[in-house]
DNA sequence: GTCTATAGATTGATAGAC
DNA sequence: GTCTATCAATCTATAGAC
């Protein structure tokens, strides 16, 4: 099957995306121009629509992409999805949930960083589909909060509030973690656990 | 003494420093231009370069006026800046910086959400200046909590990583406090200064 | 699928009249 | 101090050749 010279559309597409990602992470969505993002995959402009109809979409895209896989990793290390649902306690739920928001956030930095910072740049219609997906994962961690305090693990006063104030204090990894810092994973990890269940009472 | 025709340079300039303010924090400093600004005080886009050189500086400008209130702020809040600075306890200047941060914080949301937000579209000079007055703010904080470790107040692993827990856990709340919701203020203060009292070990 | 070329609008900033 | 007018650059998105 002859090809048209110069066609890459296998590989173009994740290409545009990863360096619309960087681009948008590094200098803000508005900050950014369709040259920018081409010249950096090694297109002209106009090629860049062959992907996405608009700049809009390119964003959306990425932010619901992130927030979708987000969800399905959760969903994939929650032991609540496994065999043992009925013999994992809160404790247990909990210390998975962090360690694994903390491993997943710090891993995508990126990916993090747009999903809150381009809210504003969103229209209204792409807005709400990922505010749904943003309240979803928190509604996991709430769930977790309240059935601990049921079964009497927890002492929280609200968990609506707690629940804000442990995603802050874990998204706050992303903002001085370096990979070859002083801490590893592991330990920025065991540190956070040891602060989210005190914060929690348990 | 008369004045030419159309001048107000007494109370243009603050207009636009809040014009500019409520407009950045709503769309963010790049995609918000000049005639914007203009439009929203009334007057036309060439008055605005009476008040600053360029856009870089009206954003540095703001920024910084914003980080020297809060330390200016802190250092009349602080127990330690007042007579009873041999008294105050690592537990009660925590409570203090804790509530005081919050108080501050929830007055000033578009402030606080451009000091965060908006420090990439800063130039390079003008962030090491921001960035310099953020630090000092938050090594209050840090030496609060290294005195209560040392006093045998605190329980902390590792008090540069909890400073940084803490302060994302509190700055957290600007993203869902609303004057009117369910919580007033100093619930809000309380339900936060009894999870950063726990996140500590006190 | 990518290119060149361009339409049409908007931008930050400046010049000079008043 | 503010206005009008404008420059020069840049932007998103599209059209049509290959």
């Amino acid at each position: 099957m002859a090809r048209t010279q110069g066609s890459h559309s296998d590989i173009t597409g994740p290409r545009i995306r990863s360096a619309a990602l960087a681009l948008f992470a590094r200098h803000g969505f508005a900050a950014v121009s369709m040259r920018q993002i081409a010249g950096q995959v090694g297109v002209q402009a106009g090629a860049l629509y062959n992907y996405t109809p608009d700049k809009q979409t390119l964003l959306y895209q990425l932010m619901r992409r992130h927030m979708e896989e987000l969800l399905a990793a959760r969903k994939d290390a929650a032991p609540a999805a496994s065999a043992n649902l009925a013999t994992a306690s809160p404790i247990e739920r909990l210390e998975n949930f962090t360690r694994h928001h903390i491993r997943f956030h710090i891993e995508r930095p990126e990916e993090v960083f747009i999903a809150y910072m381009e809210l504003r740049n969103l229209t209204p219609e792409n807005f709400a589909e990922i505010e749904t997906l943003r309240r979803a994962y928190e509604t996991e961690l709430e769930t977790i909060l309240r059935d601990g305090v049921a079964a009497g693990a927890f002492t929280v006063s609200d968990p609506r509030v707690a629940t804000y104030a442990v995603i802050a204090m874990l998204n706050g990894v992303n903002t001085w973690y370096r990979p070859q810092g002083r801490l590893s994973l592991g330990e920025v990890e065991t540190l956070y656990w040891d602060m989210v269940r005190r914060t929690v009472g348990a």
